[in-house]
DNA sequence: AGGCAATCGTGATGAAAATCGCATAATGGG
DNA sequence: CCCATTATGCGATTTTCATCACGATTGCCT
């Protein structure tokens, strides 16, 4: 009950989301009902405060010495998040990345149901990718009436991007994972999340070239 | 010249990449020579400030009523971020996400180079991923100190990723690359870069869950 | 039972990042 | 040649995020 959320910012959501995979697998058998919040902040290197901070922005309480319940705390990341209320997805864009993306099986565990896949690729619509037929974008739109998608993702080369986006945003997506490398314009109702892997390059490179041997 | 470099921060980073990948393809065929920073702005949903002082950080000037040198831009960052001097990558795990990530081009634009792919698994070992043969990764160190590899990306399963990082670290390697849901645990003068794609998951969930209709 | 040690909750503090406001400089038109 | 216009540059401000410090609470040990 309670757990009210008030607006979370993503940096919570993030943290919130590892906490979860931590409580849920991360920690070896350790039969402890109870967690401090020491032990998940050395864990996943955050400060304990802040592993506090953030539980209690989703109204959990921890016990004096105890710590936090386990349990508890993942059924009220569940919650939060929205893992036990599954949504269907679309994918668009049936190459490397997306067949990486709908192999991983794992994301059903987190209430995403990834129903069917797309591309424009004559040679490959029709066939299997990681067991989904692929179907031709021109029956996107229908599909995703017809069968209450609310988020797509997408995988698409950068040039078809935005026309895809337009499409999905007709159809009535309600969200976009978008892989690409663009920034897409939607109506204000429609949200998109960002996922440039090689901004990551930027970083990395700068490292390499920089800091050669003089790291602190 | 010039270009004092004084321990640019990562948000820095990557936006400067953001700005070269816009000024080098991004912008439709507009012959300008010179770009405002309220141009690169609006398009990358920056703020113009935060433009000038990220310019400003590389040490460029821009001009009174003109605004910047496009080439000058890309010149700077690109030397600022080392893409003009390439180094060297393996990648570990050749699985969908690794494929995924070999095929993509683009990145020797970068500096970045691919050079081979290892794997445990047999079947793979010997075939070609992405034109790239698959080697064992029993020949991983060796393979690391004999051609002067710097970075390594990491696209295994979560179970393996600590154990090959022990591996690569040993066998000198000075950046990772990773893509496993892991914190992964270094000694200090190796740099790790995590790229946690499931992350993006909570918001997109919290979103669909909460935000239902009444976005803003 | 009573003190000790561990853990929480939270207000205060500090650091980082983004944004604002305005003086300044350069360009182009009249 | 001068002025209005349009950019920049940068100090000041605000906002966001992370960390610290400390009182309060709870279980454990003797």
């Amino acid at each position: 009950m309670g757990l009210r959320v008030a607006r979370l910012r993503r940096l919570v959501l993030e943290r919130l989301m590892r906490y979860y995979r931590f409580l849920s697998e991360g920690r070896g058998r350790r039969p402890a009902p109870t967690v401090t919040s020491a032990e998940i902040a050395d864990a996943l290197d955050i400060d304990p405060t802040q592993v506090r901070k953030d539980l209690g922005a989703i109204g959990l309480l921890g016990m004096g010495r105890v710590g936090f319940d386990a349990c508890e705390i993942c059924r009220a990341i569940r919650i939060v998040l929205g893992f036990d209320q599954p949504y269907h997805a679309v994918l668009v864009g049936a190459g490397h990345l997306g067949t990486a993306l709908m192999a991983y099986a794992r994301f059903s565990q987190y209430g995403l149901n990834v129903s069917a896949a797309f591309d424009t690729d004559r040679r490959k619509i029709g066939h299997l990718v990681a067991g989904r037929r692929v179907r031709s974008t021109r029956t996107l739109a229908s599909y995703i009436t017809r069968h209450d998608i609310r988020l797509a993702i997408l995988t698409t080369p950068v040039e078809a991007a935005q026309k895809v986006t337009d499409r999905l945003v007709a159809a009535g997506i309600e969200a976009i994972w978008n892989f690409t490398p663009t920034r897409l314009t939607v109506p204000p109702n429609v949200f998109v999340r960002n996922e440039h892997i090689s901004l990551g390059l930027s970083e990395l490179a700068y490292h390499l070239t920089h800091l050669d041997v003089t790291r602190r």
